[in-house]
DNA sequence: GAGATCCTGTTATAATGTAACAACGAGAGC
DNA sequence: GCTCTCGTTGTTACATTATAACAGGATCTC
Protein backbone atom coordinates (compact mmCIF):
# COMPACT_ATOMS: atom_id res chain seq x y z
CA UNK A 1 0.00 0.00 0.00
CA UNK A 2 1.54 3.22 -0.56
CA UNK A 3 0.95 6.77 1.03
CA UNK A 4 -1.03 8.92 -0.99
CA UNK A 5 -2.20 12.20 -0.65
CA UNK A 6 1.05 14.51 -0.37
CA UNK A 7 2.11 13.46 -4.24
CA UNK A 8 0.60 14.76 -7.03
CA UNK A 9 -1.67 12.26 -9.25
CA UNK A 10 -3.92 11.84 -11.46
CA UNK A 11 -6.91 13.27 -9.75
CA UNK A 12 -10.13 12.97 -12.35
CA UNK A 13 -9.25 9.03 -12.77
CA UNK A 14 -8.58 8.75 -9.04
CA UNK A 15 -12.27 9.51 -8.69
CA UNK A 16 -13.68 7.57 -11.55
CA UNK A 17 -11.81 4.60 -10.37
CA UNK A 18 -13.18 5.33 -6.24
CA UNK A 19 -16.27 5.99 -7.31
CA UNK A 20 -16.31 2.07 -10.21
CA UNK A 21 -14.92 0.48 -7.47
CA UNK A 22 -17.53 1.38 -4.76
CA UNK A 23 -20.17 0.93 -7.15
CA UNK A 24 -18.87 -2.44 -8.05
CA UNK A 25 -18.76 -3.35 -4.21
CA UNK A 26 -22.38 -2.16 -3.69
CA UNK A 27 -24.00 -4.38 -6.12
CA UNK A 28 -21.71 -7.27 -5.59
CA UNK A 29 -23.04 -6.76 -1.30
CA UNK A 30 -26.75 -5.78 -1.65
CA UNK A 31 -25.50 -2.72 -0.84
CA UNK A 32 -27.70 1.14 -1.95
CA UNK A 33 -25.14 3.76 -3.32
CA UNK A 34 -27.90 6.30 -3.70
CA UNK A 35 -27.18 9.33 -5.33
CA UNK A 36 -26.43 11.20 -2.02
CA UNK A 37 -24.39 8.67 -0.48
CA UNK A 38 -22.32 9.05 -3.93
CA UNK A 39 -22.04 12.51 -4.12
CA UNK A 40 -20.47 12.42 -0.54
CA UNK A 41 -18.24 10.25 -1.25
CA UNK A 42 -17.43 12.14 -4.76
CA UNK A 43 -16.90 15.02 -2.69
CA UNK A 44 -14.30 13.93 -0.35
CA UNK A 45 -12.47 11.75 -3.05
CA UNK A 46 -12.12 15.06 -4.90
CA UNK A 47 -10.91 17.12 -1.79
CA UNK A 48 -8.94 14.51 -1.04
CA UNK A 49 -8.52 15.56 2.57
CA UNK A 50 -10.58 15.45 5.81
CA UNK A 51 -13.61 17.36 5.76
CA UNK A 52 -16.54 18.28 7.90
CA UNK A 53 -20.07 16.75 8.07
CA UNK A 54 -20.83 20.35 7.99
CA UNK A 55 -18.77 21.14 5.11
CA UNK A 56 -20.45 18.50 3.00
CA UNK A 57 -23.66 19.54 4.29
CA UNK A 58 -23.27 22.79 2.52
CA UNK A 59 -22.44 21.50 -0.95
CA UNK A 60 -25.16 18.93 -0.63
CA UNK A 61 -27.55 21.60 0.22
CA UNK A 62 -26.07 24.21 -2.60
CA UNK A 63 -26.99 20.99 -5.14
CA UNK A 64 -30.44 20.21 -3.40
CA UNK A 65 -29.68 17.07 -2.16
CA UNK A 66 -30.54 17.69 1.53
CA UNK A 67 -30.09 20.26 3.70
CA UNK A 68 -30.50 19.32 7.19
CA UNK A 69 -27.61 17.49 9.23
CA UNK A 70 -29.11 14.19 9.08
CA UNK A 71 -28.58 13.92 5.56
CA UNK A 72 -24.98 14.36 5.44
CA UNK A 73 -24.66 12.07 8.54
CA UNK A 74 -25.98 9.23 7.27
CA UNK A 75 -24.00 9.19 4.12
CA UNK A 76 -21.30 9.47 6.01
CA UNK A 77 -22.52 6.67 7.94
CA UNK A 78 -23.01 4.71 5.48
CA UNK A 79 -19.59 5.07 3.66
CA UNK A 80 -17.66 4.65 7.00
CA UNK A 81 -19.49 1.86 8.43
CA UNK A 82 -18.89 0.13 4.46
CA UNK A 83 -15.24 0.89 3.93
CA UNK A 84 -15.70 3.68 1.48
CA UNK A 85 -14.21 6.56 3.77
CA UNK A 86 -13.11 6.97 7.31
CA UNK A 87 -13.34 9.45 10.25
CA UNK A 88 -10.15 11.36 11.80
CA UNK A 89 -11.15 10.93 15.06
CA UNK A 90 -8.48 14.24 15.96
CA UNK A 91 -10.55 16.17 13.76
CA UNK A 92 -13.95 15.05 13.70
CA UNK A 93 -13.91 14.83 10.14
CA UNK A 94 -14.08 12.15 7.06
CA UNK A 95 -11.36 11.06 4.33
CA UNK A 96 -12.62 8.93 1.32
CA UNK A 97 -10.65 5.52 1.83
CA UNK A 98 -7.68 4.52 -0.20
CA UNK A 99 -8.12 1.46 -0.81
CA UNK A 100 -11.95 0.29 -0.49
CA UNK A 101 -12.23 -3.03 -0.38
CA UNK A 102 -9.24 -4.74 1.22
CA UNK A 103 -9.92 -5.83 5.08
CA UNK A 104 -8.00 -2.22 6.62
CA UNK A 105 -6.92 -1.26 9.51
CA UNK A 106 -5.86 2.47 8.41
CA UNK A 107 -3.38 4.90 9.96
CA UNK A 108 -3.26 8.80 9.06
CA UNK A 109 -0.97 11.41 8.82
CA UNK A 110 -2.51 14.37 9.43
CA UNK A 111 -0.44 17.90 8.48
CA UNK A 112 -0.96 20.58 11.50
CA UNK A 113 -0.20 22.88 8.94
CA UNK A 114 -2.04 22.86 6.02
CA UNK A 115 -4.84 19.89 7.48
CA UNK A 116 -4.13 17.47 4.71
CA UNK A 117 -4.76 13.82 5.82
CA UNK A 118 -2.50 10.59 4.13
CA UNK A 119 -4.04 7.33 4.56
CA UNK A 120 -1.74 4.84 5.01
CA UNK A 121 -1.57 1.47 5.81
CA UNK A 122 -1.47 0.24 10.07
CA UNK A 123 1.14 -1.80 11.86
CA UNK A 124 -0.11 -4.99 10.98
CA UNK A 125 -0.80 -7.06 14.09
CA UNK A 126 1.13 -4.14 15.87
CA UNK A 127 3.39 -5.98 17.53
CA UNK A 128 3.86 -4.20 20.91
CA UNK A 129 0.42 -2.85 21.43
CA UNK A 130 -1.33 -6.33 20.10
CA UNK A 131 0.65 -8.26 22.56
CA UNK A 132 -0.06 -5.99 25.68
CA UNK A 133 -3.73 -6.16 24.90
CA UNK A 134 -3.66 -9.72 24.95
CA UNK A 135 -1.66 -9.68 28.14
CA UNK A 136 -3.88 -8.06 29.65
CA UNK A 137 -6.70 -10.42 28.39
CA UNK A 138 -8.00 -7.31 25.71
CA UNK A 139 -9.72 -8.23 22.78
CA UNK A 140 -9.37 -5.50 19.95
CA UNK A 141 -11.82 -4.90 17.68
CA UNK A 142 -10.48 -1.53 15.72
CA UNK A 143 -7.36 0.64 16.09
CA UNK A 144 -7.10 4.17 15.55
CA UNK A 145 -4.07 5.41 14.67
CA UNK A 146 -3.80 9.10 13.73
CA UNK A 147 0.05 11.12 13.63
CA UNK A 148 -0.06 14.58 13.78
CA UNK A 149 3.00 16.54 12.48
CA UNK A 150 3.99 18.68 8.92
CA UNK A 151 3.85 17.17 5.59
CA UNK A 152 6.51 17.79 2.94
CA UNK A 153 5.16 20.49 1.64
CA UNK A 154 4.75 22.97 5.03
CA UNK A 155 8.27 21.55 6.71
CA UNK A 156 10.01 24.54 5.18
CA UNK A 157 7.07 27.03 5.77
CA UNK A 158 7.30 25.70 9.29
CA UNK A 159 10.79 26.66 9.89
CA UNK A 160 10.38 30.28 9.68
CA UNK B 1 4.93 0.06 31.80
CA UNK B 2 1.82 -1.91 32.78
CA UNK B 3 -1.15 -2.04 31.43
CA UNK B 4 -3.48 -0.61 34.41
CA UNK B 5 -7.14 -0.15 34.56
CA UNK B 6 -8.47 -3.28 33.88
CA UNK B 7 -7.36 -4.43 37.27
CA UNK B 8 -7.54 -4.07 41.23
CA UNK B 9 -5.79 -1.92 42.76
CA UNK B 10 -4.91 0.55 45.78
CA UNK B 11 -7.24 3.05 44.67
CA UNK B 12 -6.56 5.90 47.12
CA UNK B 13 -2.83 5.54 47.33
CA UNK B 14 -3.10 5.64 43.50
CA UNK B 15 -4.87 9.06 43.62
CA UNK B 16 -2.53 10.56 46.36
CA UNK B 17 0.51 9.51 44.24
CA UNK B 18 -0.15 10.55 40.96
CA UNK B 19 -1.48 13.80 42.75
CA UNK B 20 1.71 14.06 44.86
CA UNK B 21 3.68 13.40 41.40
CA UNK B 22 1.91 16.45 39.50
CA UNK B 23 2.56 18.98 42.82
CA UNK B 24 6.41 18.13 42.62
CA UNK B 25 6.62 18.36 38.92
CA UNK B 26 4.49 22.07 39.24
CA UNK B 27 6.96 23.00 41.89
CA UNK B 28 9.75 21.71 39.81
CA UNK B 29 8.73 23.70 36.66
CA UNK B 30 7.14 26.71 38.14
CA UNK B 31 3.86 25.24 36.76
CA UNK B 32 1.05 26.06 39.00
CA UNK B 33 -1.69 22.96 40.28
CA UNK B 34 -4.43 25.73 41.34
CA UNK B 35 -7.21 24.46 42.76
CA UNK B 36 -9.75 23.79 40.27
CA UNK B 37 -6.64 21.84 38.27
CA UNK B 38 -5.96 19.76 40.75
CA UNK B 39 -9.67 18.91 41.18
CA UNK B 40 -10.18 18.36 37.65
CA UNK B 41 -6.93 15.76 38.05
CA UNK B 42 -8.14 14.25 41.71
CA UNK B 43 -11.59 13.45 39.60
CA UNK B 44 -9.96 11.99 36.80
CA UNK B 45 -8.00 9.92 38.73
CA UNK B 46 -10.89 8.62 41.41
CA UNK B 47 -12.56 7.66 38.34
CA UNK B 48 -10.25 6.13 36.34
CA UNK B 49 -12.21 6.45 33.14
CA UNK B 50 -12.20 8.80 30.45
CA UNK B 51 -14.65 11.84 31.32
CA UNK B 52 -16.41 14.40 29.34
CA UNK B 53 -15.51 17.88 29.90
CA UNK B 54 -19.09 18.70 31.09
CA UNK B 55 -19.37 15.51 33.35
CA UNK B 56 -16.38 17.48 35.12
CA UNK B 57 -18.29 20.81 34.48
CA UNK B 58 -21.02 19.70 36.54
CA UNK B 59 -18.90 18.17 38.98
CA UNK B 60 -16.75 21.65 39.75
CA UNK B 61 -20.25 23.37 39.64
CA UNK B 62 -21.08 21.37 42.66
CA UNK B 63 -18.54 22.30 44.53
CA UNK B 64 -18.40 25.71 43.74
CA UNK B 65 -14.92 25.50 41.48
CA UNK B 66 -17.08 27.23 38.52
CA UNK B 67 -19.81 26.62 36.30
CA UNK B 68 -18.89 27.61 32.91
CA UNK B 69 -17.91 25.35 30.01
CA UNK B 70 -13.84 27.18 29.98
CA UNK B 71 -13.62 26.63 33.32
CA UNK B 72 -13.45 22.61 32.49
CA UNK B 73 -11.77 22.99 29.33
CA UNK B 74 -9.43 25.13 30.89
CA UNK B 75 -7.95 22.68 33.23
CA UNK B 76 -8.12 20.10 31.02
CA UNK B 77 -5.93 21.90 28.38
CA UNK B 78 -3.51 22.50 31.60
CA UNK B 79 -3.65 18.82 32.88
CA UNK B 80 -3.45 17.56 29.26
CA UNK B 81 -0.44 19.95 27.78
CA UNK B 82 1.48 19.09 30.76
CA UNK B 83 0.94 15.48 30.44
CA UNK B 84 -1.13 14.90 33.44
CA UNK B 85 -3.90 13.65 31.52
CA UNK B 86 -4.73 12.93 27.69
CA UNK B 87 -7.59 13.22 25.45
CA UNK B 88 -8.92 10.71 24.19
CA UNK B 89 -10.30 11.23 20.67
CA UNK B 90 -12.43 8.66 20.01
CA UNK B 91 -14.70 9.22 23.10
CA UNK B 92 -14.22 13.42 23.14
CA UNK B 93 -12.84 12.38 27.02
CA UNK B 94 -10.25 12.87 29.22
CA UNK B 95 -8.31 10.31 31.80
CA UNK B 96 -5.69 10.74 34.00
CA UNK B 97 -2.10 9.75 33.07
CA UNK B 98 -0.54 6.53 34.25
CA UNK B 99 3.15 7.74 34.50
CA UNK B 100 3.16 11.56 34.47
CA UNK B 101 6.43 12.69 33.89
CA UNK B 102 7.92 10.46 31.93
CA UNK B 103 7.79 11.55 27.91
CA UNK B 104 5.34 9.47 26.26
CA UNK B 105 3.10 8.66 23.50
CA UNK B 106 0.43 6.52 25.59
CA UNK B 107 -1.76 4.37 23.50
CA UNK B 108 -5.45 3.47 25.02
CA UNK B 109 -7.42 0.36 25.11
CA UNK B 110 -11.00 1.17 25.41
CA UNK B 111 -13.31 -1.32 26.30
CA UNK B 112 -17.41 -0.37 23.85
CA UNK B 113 -18.98 -1.94 27.00
CA UNK B 114 -18.26 -0.64 30.09
CA UNK B 115 -16.27 2.28 28.63
CA UNK B 116 -13.24 1.48 30.95
CA UNK B 117 -9.97 2.73 29.70
CA UNK B 118 -6.70 1.44 30.03
CA UNK B 119 -3.49 3.30 29.05
CA UNK B 120 -0.37 1.86 27.99
CA UNK B 121 2.96 2.10 26.16
CA UNK B 122 2.73 3.00 22.53
CA UNK B 123 4.81 1.18 19.92
CA UNK B 124 8.58 2.19 19.69
CA UNK B 125 9.89 4.42 17.01
CA UNK B 126 11.03 1.62 14.40
CA UNK B 127 7.17 0.82 13.73
CA UNK B 128 5.79 0.29 10.49
CA UNK B 129 3.94 3.73 10.92
CA UNK B 130 7.71 5.73 11.64
CA UNK B 131 9.54 4.21 8.42
CA UNK B 132 6.56 4.92 6.30
CA UNK B 133 6.34 8.44 7.26
CA UNK B 134 9.76 8.98 6.66
CA UNK B 135 9.40 7.40 3.41
CA UNK B 136 6.64 10.05 2.33
CA UNK B 137 8.61 13.27 4.18
CA UNK B 138 6.05 13.49 6.77
CA UNK B 139 7.46 14.84 10.14
CA UNK B 140 5.47 13.17 13.29
CA UNK B 141 4.82 14.81 16.00
CA UNK B 142 2.63 13.23 17.97
CA UNK B 143 0.72 9.96 17.85
CA UNK B 144 -3.00 8.88 18.54
CA UNK B 145 -3.16 5.10 19.10
CA UNK B 146 -7.15 3.95 20.48
CA UNK B 147 -8.24 0.50 20.05
CA UNK B 148 -11.99 -0.38 21.28
CA UNK B 149 -12.77 -3.38 21.91
CA UNK B 150 -14.03 -5.83 24.99
CA UNK B 151 -12.10 -5.34 28.13
CA UNK B 152 -11.55 -9.13 30.19
CA UNK B 153 -14.56 -8.32 32.28
CA UNK B 154 -16.85 -7.63 29.34
CA UNK B 155 -15.57 -10.08 27.37
CA UNK B 156 -17.68 -12.98 29.37
CA UNK B 157 -21.34 -10.74 28.83
CA UNK B 158 -20.85 -9.88 25.02
CA UNK B 159 -20.49 -13.45 24.13
CA UNK B 160 -24.35 -13.96 25.00
C1' DG C 1 -52.72 -5.03 -1.37
C1' DA C 2 -50.58 -5.85 3.19
C1' DG C 3 -46.41 -6.06 5.43
C1' DA C 4 -41.54 -5.64 5.70
C1' DT C 5 -37.49 -3.12 4.92
C1' DC C 6 -34.68 0.45 3.73
C1' DC C 7 -34.13 5.07 2.55
C1' DT C 8 -35.42 10.11 2.81
C1' DG C 9 -37.14 14.56 4.85
C1' DT C 10 -37.76 17.27 8.73
C1' DT C 11 -37.99 19.19 13.40
C1' DA C 12 -35.91 19.73 17.40
C1' DT C 13 -32.33 19.32 20.59
C1' DA C 14 -28.13 17.38 22.70
C1' DA C 15 -23.24 17.39 23.33
C1' DT C 16 -18.83 19.32 22.67
C1' DG C 17 -15.78 23.23 22.27
C1' DT C 18 -14.12 28.43 21.81
C1' DA C 19 -13.71 33.54 21.23
C1' DA C 20 -13.49 37.50 23.60
C1' DC C 21 -13.20 40.62 27.28
C1' DA C 22 -13.15 42.33 32.02
C1' DA C 23 -11.14 41.68 36.43
C1' DC C 24 -8.09 39.77 39.87
C1' DG C 25 -3.59 38.55 42.17
C1' DA C 26 1.22 37.68 42.73
C1' DG C 27 5.86 38.90 41.64
C1' DA C 28 9.55 42.05 39.41
C1' DG C 29 11.57 46.33 39.01
C1' DC C 30 11.71 51.01 40.19
C1' DG D 1 4.63 52.02 47.93
C1' DC D 2 3.62 52.04 42.96
C1' DT D 3 2.88 50.16 38.62
C1' DC D 4 3.77 46.93 35.00
C1' DT D 5 3.41 42.41 33.45
C1' DC D 6 1.80 37.92 33.24
C1' DG D 7 -0.85 34.13 34.23
C1' DT D 8 -5.27 32.93 36.05
C1' DT D 9 -10.27 33.39 36.76
C1' DG D 10 -15.24 34.68 35.80
C1' DT D 11 -18.58 35.37 32.49
C1' DT D 12 -21.28 36.05 28.27
C1' DA D 13 -22.17 34.57 24.11
C1' DC D 14 -21.62 31.66 20.42
C1' DA D 15 -19.72 28.01 17.18
C1' DT D 16 -19.32 23.31 15.96
C1' DT D 17 -20.43 18.55 15.94
C1' DA D 18 -23.88 14.98 16.44
C1' DT D 19 -28.36 12.45 17.33
C1' DA D 20 -33.27 11.28 18.65
C1' DA D 21 -37.58 10.75 16.90
C1' DC D 22 -41.16 10.42 13.71
C1' DA D 23 -43.63 10.86 9.26
C1' DG D 24 -43.52 9.70 4.43
C1' DG D 25 -42.00 7.23 0.18
C1' DA D 26 -40.06 3.46 -2.71
C1' DT D 27 -39.47 -1.21 -3.50
C1' DC D 28 -39.84 -6.05 -2.80
C1' DT D 29 -42.23 -10.16 -1.28
C1' DC D 30 -45.79 -12.95 -0.34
Amino acid sequence: MDTIGFAKHDHAACIQTAIATARDQCSANGLQLTPARERVLEILLSEHRAMGAYEILEILRNEGLGSQPPVAYRALDFLVSHGFAHKVEKLNAFVACNHPGQDHAPAFLICRICGSVAETAAVPKDSLLGDTARAAGFVIEKVVIEAEGLCPNCRGKAAA
